[in-house]
DNA sequence: AATGAATGAGAGTTCATTCAT
DNA sequence: AATGAATGAACTCTCATTCAT
């Protein structure tokens, strides 16, 4: 038994070496410039060995987007209900979705990528992680509007914009914001060309102001603290 | 003269025909996922021929998404001037946007989608093509910053923002919208996971909610028509 | 007719640019390296025109060929004849050589660079002009042989060694070195490496210290001057 | 351990086979003219698998040149070193020039083609091997010239000619020889054609006279045995 | 369980040749 | 006669996946 246990122990840490190196390689160079061959010597294990842990490149991909999907779900909902009320629990959602950024940067953008999931190959396994991740999804999608609509029946926001809407637009304003920051962070300064943006802008700064003129529309005004 | 011409002509349509198909199958597929098998087949013309009308594969995508750069840029231009008065010129960048994401989806899709730089071959052609990406980038911030500074100079806007900061977040909110309803469009309805997430939702309504909410926060009180 | 003559010409004409356009790139490139693209850029005529003087890149680069091979038989022969007997004869096949390999470079180096006939495309046309080419070159050795064979019957060579292959002595010592001259130009300094060769060799020179090295072996030594 | 070893032995192996299959084609149809695919079929591994054994085609190809050479070095070496004095040592190094020519076809003409190094990608890998074959190819001249040195001082050759140039006529008449007596080989009697040239020649017996009409001019009469 | 050599389908690209104009 | 756009077969090289050990 205590064999077992050990076995099962270096089983997960296997999994998990090789994740961190996935993540590592498909954040910088995507799924399709990212080899097999490389993410094994990452992880200082053979190509073979990964093929025991997972069926394929496409379902540690994705085993990875599930993960840190999942991730970030707990983060919110821990930071979420911690907050007494609406606004706060809100605020929360925000303090959690920069945290998680700043924690697992990573992770991140892997969620944010798009996997055009037409694309991927039409096995039995990558159905089964793409199911998860659906779930993992609307988990977050849930808490969110929860929140949202607790707040309008509580009287905390105003009601020109429905809960599930306000949640999307909170959610792609952030989304959209990160890839632009990101974006900007992997260009080399093209200041020949003429270069127009500044290029001291900082993520969290411009993560905060894109969610305080969002907050600004939906208060109501006596409310505010 | 009338013969070369038509054989001009004729070319510009082969490049277009090109470009046409080529649009297509990289919005759906990706640069990576995408062959020039594909392309070619798609425009009825022979691979061989493609290379008479760009040198390598990441040369057409640039290529197109400078294209896809340069009328947006247009349409923002021309729609603004029309504008009197600095929000109304906003707004008519907003409905510049809408407008082409309408009459170009494909294109529109092609300028958010990120490629990493870094990941082009370094090759004369490609940064060729890419200084001029960033060429036409620039001078889409400058219109949008413009009309800010101008706002905010002549009484119309608050000053909480900065100008570029508030440029920013329009653009980069409406992308993570735009993305964000393509990626649900894709999607298959994932339903027995018990889908949350409404598939009703109209990518021109939620663009529209996600300026309003903007604008709101940046237009003085008493300037509001 | 006289309209027939200028068109003839003309013909002529295009032929000879082509030509000389081929070997130059020929020979800097060889056969498979150079492309009818090229040939065609350099002698500034499309590359459809070159289709309607040759047949093939094939047969241009074996026409090429056997234009080289003639001159160098003419010059031999020219030379040879003003000399009154078999030793002077003999060195004066040397000076024709040299001095074809001064004149026209190019053509020398395409005679001794290997065509495995083996692997030239099986057509009509190609036969043709290997056939050429191998009458010429034997026009070659018929008359360096003759000469020899002259010379031990006037008693000026002594029969060491057999005529036919005295010939053939001399002119694959002085290919040999021709090559290897060559070679040495084209190689850039590996002095890092600690080369040892002298690149301030003169190929005029050692194809001369060759010569006389054979005519040594071969002149009796009462005929010498 | 043993497995270890086998394993080393097998990977040897394949090298090897690849290697051999590469002489055989190279030879037969030059650099440009073989393709991978071609090899692959002929040593029975897949295209693929050559990839783990070379980097390029052209690495493979200088491989095989690199190797020869060294195998020509250490002929030539053990040979001379057994020979007493200079004019055997200096025959010696024809001897073991012709039972390499013998026993490596393929190697010998290898060295002798022409490869135009400014032809040759610019890569890493390529250099790298360029460089090694450049230091066994010094060796060899180093070998040769010193035994001529050697030669002069201890008073068996003349000094008409200077120990480095006839080392290079040696070679280079040897080099012209084979060369010229392969291409005879590979000819198909063009005997409808008139051809003069005897197809009996024997290369043995040609390189043989060659190195005689040589060395009849270098060594000091009183010296011959 | 772990390895890594082997595979082979398929990618981007080149180029001799053809042919409508 | 001259063009040059179009072709498509062939090339080198890559890489996810398999499988004997």
């Amino acid at each position: 038994m205590g064999i077992n246990e050990r076995k099962k122990r270096e089983k997960e840490q296997r999994k998990t070496q090789i994740i961190k190196a996935g993540e590592k390689l498909f954040l910088k160079k995507g799924l399709g410039n990212t080899t097999m061959d490389e993410i094994a010597k990452s992880c200082e294990l053979s190509k073979g060995t990964l093929y025991l842990y997972f069926r394929s490149k496409e379902e540690l991909y994705l085993t990875i987007m599930l993960k840190a999907m999942n991730i970030l779900y707990e983060m919110m909902k821990e930071k979420s209900e911690k907050a007494p009320v609406p606004p706060e629990k809100f605020r929360a959602i925000g303090e959690a979705y920069l945290e998680y950024y700043k924690k697992y940067p990573h992770y991140f953008n892997i969620i944010t990528r798009f996997v055009d999931h037409s694309l991927l190959a039409d096995r039995a396994e990558i159905k089964e992680v793409l199911g998860e991740i659906f779930k993992a999804n609307n988990k977050v999608w849930e808490l969110i509007t929860r929140i949202i609509v607790e707040g309008i029946k509580k009287g905390f926001f105003n009601n020109k914009v429905n809960p599930m809407e306000l949640a999307i637009i909170m959610w792609t304003s952030s989304n959209g914001m990160i890839q632009f920051m990101d974006h900007l962070k992997n260009e080399e300064h093209h200041e020949e060309d003429g270069a127009f943006m500044p290029f001291n802008l900082n993520s969290e700064d411009m993560l905060r102001k894109t969610w305080e003129l969002i907050m600004d529309g939906i208060i109501k005004e006596e409310t505010r603290k």
